[in-house]
DNA sequence: GTCTATAACCTGATAGAC
DNA sequence: GTCTATCAGGTTATAGAC
């Protein structure tokens, strides 16, 4: 039978939206199968447990997030602003999709920190993040960036990318009147953290006044 | 009587601390009770429901966050670099002593930002907001800081303030490895973000190369 | 495969004895 | 004021009929 797998889809689809907007806790197997259209205990007979639905689901989100990472390509030799105006642009795209998966990757974290590294891990293979870290140190031994620490540019470029969606409903409250003021204010906001970005990593040559 | 204020005022206390931690749809009645040590049902005869002990605590909360915010002054003048050392100070030292600050406001805020803003205004006056624009707009047109927006100023303020500990357990699963360590990630974070907000406060003259 | 029925919890809240 | 007992509602999960 094919409907059997066609119902399997319609659930993760459907769960995976539900997840992001509500988060784990915040979303019951009552409230999946009421949006599916199916009885709740067909979400067992799937799955078994929440936290078995739960595992088919992340994954599809983890890769969604980690995707967007771009690094410097000693190949290709992308110039800075290029690689950043890429990274923006990707997860602009992606948040203003799925505007609560900010909230939603932090509440996870928050929730079980283990859980996610081991499915990160699992995904990407065990060096991922060391891999990063080497073709990162190799940029700046080139001089192609400016020394310094990777959490540092993490930081940077996550927390000025976040922040807007994270405190939308509060923007919305004090500042903007609805979602096409909202979209506005993202797009002046744009050429701010790519500013910011590409001062952060330049070489000291572009970079020093 | 007396052991009734004080029995009262260690409710409110525990209840700040584990609403903070966990959130309030984190934290149960029963879980409050345990940690003060008396029985469940003493909480309802205090605050007679979940939502008015919370609103009991909430106040403190928000007070202690918005006494950090300290614009420009137009009497002192006290120059840029100082006020963004002084605004950088006070909230790394609150959320040194309360790591999971950052992480239960923006939980708030997705939960019920409208209940969240009637308090705040209750505390700070209907005007707040309105005249924390105002000050700002002055000293803009005054020539003391670059003309941009206010809101960019909150989202790269708080953007870069608030990442380190939104993901804090992240951190200490792969690039440190414990609260000391942390501590001086912290120490090394701060001079990149001061620089960055001085960069996007300082007046034309100083900012342009 | 999908349903009904039911189990075994946990939640917030209240009534009433002491 | 603080307790026990109880309620009404929600949660995940399973057994068994069809």
């Amino acid at each position: 039978m094919d409907s059997n797998i066609q119902i399997e889809e319609k659930i993760i689809t459907t769960a995976r939206q539900m997840f992001i907007d509500k988060g784990f806790n915040g979303t019951s197997m009552s409230d999946i199968a009421k949006e599916v259209g199916i009885n709740r205990t067909v979400l067992h007979y799937y799955f078994r447990t929440k936290d078995k639905m739960f595992q088919a689901v992340i994954g599809g989100i983890i890769e969604s997030i980690i995707s967007r990472i771009k690094f410097y390509d000693k190949e290709t030799k992308e110039p800075i602003p290029y690689l950043v105006n890429n990274f923006i642009e990707a997860y602009f795209n992606l948040f203003k999709k799925h505007p609560k998966l900010p909230m939603f990757i932090l509440r996870e974290i928050d929730r079980d920190a283990d859980y996610l590294f081991t499915t990160l891990l699992s995904l990407k293979g065990e060096s991922f993040i060391a891999e990063l870290k080497c073709n990162y140190e190799e940029a700046i031994n080139k001089g192609y960036i400016k020394n310094i620490p990777l959490i540092y540019v993490f930081y940077t470029a996550y927390g000025l990318m976040l922040i807007p969606f994270l405190t939308k409903s509060a923007a919305i409250k004090v500042i903007v009147k609805d979602g096409k003021e909202f979209e506005e204010l993202l797009n002046g906001w744009r050429p701010i953290i790519e500013n910011q970005l590409i001062l952060l990593l330049s070489a000291p040559k572009e970079a020093h006044k």
